[in-house]
DNA sequence: AGTGCGACCCGAACGC
DNA sequence: TGCGTTCGGGTCGCAC
């Protein structure tokens, strides 16, 4: 559950059922998750509390007092409330008790993500996301700032288009899901990439990202949030995973190939 | 600097 | 059936 439209799924449902309740403990189960000494770690969630969450990217922000606890769910990485008493299930990684009885639970299958503790005077000046690009869904998205960003890049616009530090929250099921809807083929320069596309670029990311966050995600494999919100923007892909069936605009079989290692998918007559 | 690629993980899907 | 192998997903770090 890779994608910006998840994240903020997520940070939208966790909201509800977690700020302001006092943390008294933490468990950790799988380590190398969090980026910081773990003593310290736990040190410094207990006896604090969530007071917001915000996003970034695709990281989820929790804002502590004094620090942000920054969390990158990378491919599979879920948040699951339980009740405290409830047997730590397979792939449950760290353990967040609260003192009303409950906990959160960071569920990850592949052990991807990654957790990081900041002092709040350093979030800005943390790597991971001062990095962060613009927004598909940020009015300061331009075709000239992506114009700029393109020029003179020989690598594929696929491969451009999964550079955070250029769009943020774009990841490989939205940009096969992009250029199928403005019409470029993915192996183009982005040097190549004329005005007009770049703001086909854009209306597609806004318009696919939309519906994403209101389909709650997409999700190839099952996801089920805490809360029981289901991505449902699978049954909108139009390329993603669609190898040789036939492209909704034409009819033509969708290929499949490799672009930087990442699988892409896409119409050769549609897309130019 | 820009680019390319392996490493990190492990369940699912595939091949034999 | 059961085994071994491959793949995928985002990001970092290292090599060129």
């Amino acid at each position: 559950m890779p994608e910006l439209a998840e994240v903020e799924t997520v940070r939208n449902t966790l909201k509800k059922r977690i700020l302001h309740k006092k943390i008294v403990n933490v468990n950790i189960i799988y380590g190398k998750i969090i980026e910081n000494d773990l003593d310290e770690f736990k040190k410094i969630l207990i006896n604090n509390e969530f007071n917001d969450i915000l996003r970034k990217g695709k990281w989820l922000i929790f804002e502590l007092n004094n620090h942000y606890l920054l969390s990158h769910l990378r491919m599979e990485g879920k948040y699951f409330i339980k009740n405290s008493d409830e047997e730590i299930a397979k792939h449950e990684h760290i353990i967040i008790s609260f003192a009303d009885g409950t906990d959160l639970r960071y569920h990850d299958t592949r052990k991807f993500g990654r957790m990081k503790l900041v002092k709040k005077e350093d979030l800005e000046a943390t790597i991971e996301i001062a990095k962060q690009g613009k927004e598909p869904l940020d009015d300061t998205l331009t075709s000239v700032y992506l114009l700029e960003k393109f020029k003179g890049k020989k690598l594929p616009i696929k491969t451009v288009l999964l550079d955070q530090e250029i769009i943020s929250g774009l990841g490989n099921i939205y940009a096969n899901e992009v250029l199928f809807a403005s019409g470029i083929n993915p192996l183009r320069s982005a040097s190549s990439i004329t005005k007009d596309e770049c703001e086909k670029i854009i209306s597609s990311s806004n318009k696919i990202i939309k519906k994403a966050i209101e389909m709650g995600g997409t999700t190839i494999k099952s996801y089920t949030s805490s809360l029981g919100v289901t991505g449902h923007y699978q049954d909108y892909l139009c390329v993603h995973k669609k190898e040789g069936e036939a492209c909704p605009k034409c009819g033509k079989p969708i290929k499949k190939i490799k672009i930087g290692g990442r699988s892409t998918y896409y119409c050769e007559n549609c897309q130019k």
